[in-house]
DNA sequence: CTGAAAGCGCTTACAG
DNA sequence: CTGAAAGCGCTTACAG
């Protein structure tokens, strides 16, 4: 009397029975384990093919001794989580570790996305620039390990990467130093992720080359929509900067958009600086100077810390945060100060 | 000696235990199924939040006689993909039904998207934009539900749901038409899924207005880049078009960028329509009139069918094509023809 | 390699 | 409401 939960998918049984083989052996083989030969595998492998056979994934997850699922939270109408998340997708290329992905979204919170990937059984989070309280963050690591990308956490209990953004600022001053430039706005997001450690090293970059008086830091955003605002409270000022540095490329395209049609040259009369070196920064005709954070590298480390966490022979203790490099793409956006 | 699974997550059982009631209570309270007074419900929902129970997903859905999981697959990059995701999340608030992403990017193609999905035991398939060979799509509706968003599909055995192209050129030519414009540039995507069919909305729609001799199908394309190219040979030709209609939004940003750096007045020299009306069509200062396809309905519309299409009780043979009406949100690009 | 078995955490009927 | 039970499709050890 039970149910009818036959869809007509076929089983590990049914491959097996098709094969002549025994059931175990074909967990065996789709779980790559050792114990069969190269030809049976092939044999197996074909019959299953031809029976359109798919791994049940929900047993398979609800079987298995450890999970190796890999939860993954990103914000929809994020270009650079997009980014990040072709990198993830690359990364796990040829790893038995699926992703999982959940997106926040304006129907959906964070809370909700994740416990979403716990409910599938998932071994560890990466979570794309999350926007939680500290002190929730602190609190899920304690309970599975996780990934804070593009966020750091003070904890023990919490991985994260980030690029470095000291360097990337030091980058973007010497690059505009070097051209004349010395009246320098930094439009900041400081509520954003990571956005206050981006405006302090916007600072410590300033002070470091004795800037500190010419410099300004205004309020700009992470969205478009910001940047265009923070250029238009930037054209109604007595005096131009000479330069600006925006939170992140968005920021900058609003920036961009606004001057080029207020009619003023960029970089003749003002140079811009993005951060993140997106996809659209690289575009004719915007050709965007940016800070270069690499979304594959930061994607890859992510998966990697994520598997070492899982596994039990991974390492339990080390450093728990990581920064990586970055660059500065110098595009037209740039050029020697006016006068 | 069996395994280890323990991850430490508390379980049906660990709830039932700790709430004095059985297990199969606590089942049917998480399934909102009748059998527990509104108290119990109250009490055993306590419980099992201050043990941090999260229903296991993998169990369910492999015990459950039906799958309820629509699976969606999307592209990264593609911000209207984006926007249905919210719809998609928005449309399935409150529903039983779990929405389960798979990503199609550089590292990983439809047909691997779409096999995760179906390893998961999704119920139904979503399919945002697919790109996949009609006869693929058509076999692909013989073994699971499936609804094909954005992109036509002339099998009995595929649901799908576009927006009205045709409904969409007429107003775009209308409005262009009563500002006076005869000399109109159609910026074609044939390749993109949709792409023939907006083709042949623009000729019918110039057909039936008598604009013929004095309307030019163009190369265009569904990104930026395309739309920076397009723009670059509208800039190289002898007479500017008067007005020009891109594919896309993204299209129609790539050429509002080179028409406003190259000193091109727009609307007052060439008016401009984008497709979409995505977010960015209505940012300061790009205030693209565009025509809008409203990703929620397209989001609800696919939902809702995807769960009839899965349910036992479900329509079996309706209809399986939907046209969704579009309008034409007018903004600053498009004005009076010239002269 | 095979084969029989247990069991992951649920859902689902069923007798009380 | 309870309680005992079967079983979804796998993984995992184990004896042969």
């Amino acid at each position: 009397m039970p149910h009818a939960a036959d869809s007509g998918r076929p089983t590990m049984r049914d491959v097996a029975r098709e094969a002549g083989v025994s059931q175990s052996l074909v967990s065996i083989i789709f779980r790559g384990a050792p114990g069969a030969s190269d030809a049976t595998r092939r044999r197996v492998q074909e019959v299953a093919d031809r029976l359109g056979y798919v791994r049940d994934e929900s047993a398979r997850s609800l079987r298995s001794a450890r999970s190796t699922n890999i939860g993954v939270v990103f914000q929809t109408r994020q270009p650079f989580h997009s980014e990040m998340l072709d990198g993830l997708y690359t990364a796990t290329v040829g790893m038995p570790n699926r992703l999982i992905l959940s997106a926040v979204s304006e129907a959906r919170d964070e809370a909700v996305a994740i416990r979403d990937l716990v409910s599938y059984r998932c071994g560890a989070l990466v979570l794309l620039g999350p926007r939680m309280p500290e002190e929730e963050l602190i609190e899920l690591g304690g309970t599975i390990p996780v990934v804070s990308v593009a966020r750091r956490c003070p904890s023990a209990g919490v991985d994260w990467v980030v690029s470095d953004d000291a360097q990337g600022m030091g980058l973007a001053l010497d690059h505009l130093v070097r051209l004349g430039h010395r009246h320098i706005t930094f439009l900041s997001a400081p509520v954003s992720p990571g956005g206050r450690e981006r405006e302090h090293a916007f600072q410590d970059a300033a002070e470091t080359r004795g800037l500190t008086d010419e410099v300004i830091i205004a309020r700009g955003g992470m969205t478009e929509a910001e940047g265009v605002e923070a250029a238009e409270r930037i054209l109604s000022l007595p005096e131009l900067p000479s330069a600006v540095i925006a939170f992140n490329d968005r920021c900058a395209l609003g920036v961009l958009d606004v001057l080029v049609r207020a009619g003023v040259d960029v970089p003749g009369e003002v140079s811009l600086i993005g951060f993140d070196d997106s996809q659209i920064a690289s575009r004719k005709p915007i050709l965007l100077t940016s800070v270069r954070q690499d979304p594959m590298s930061l994607a890859r480390f992510a998966a990697e810390r994520a598997v070492q966490r899982m596994s039990p022979e991974g390492p339990a203790s080390e450093p728990r945060g990581t920064i990586l490099p970055v660059t500065l793409t110098i595009r037209a956006t740039t050029g020697p100060a006016a006068g």
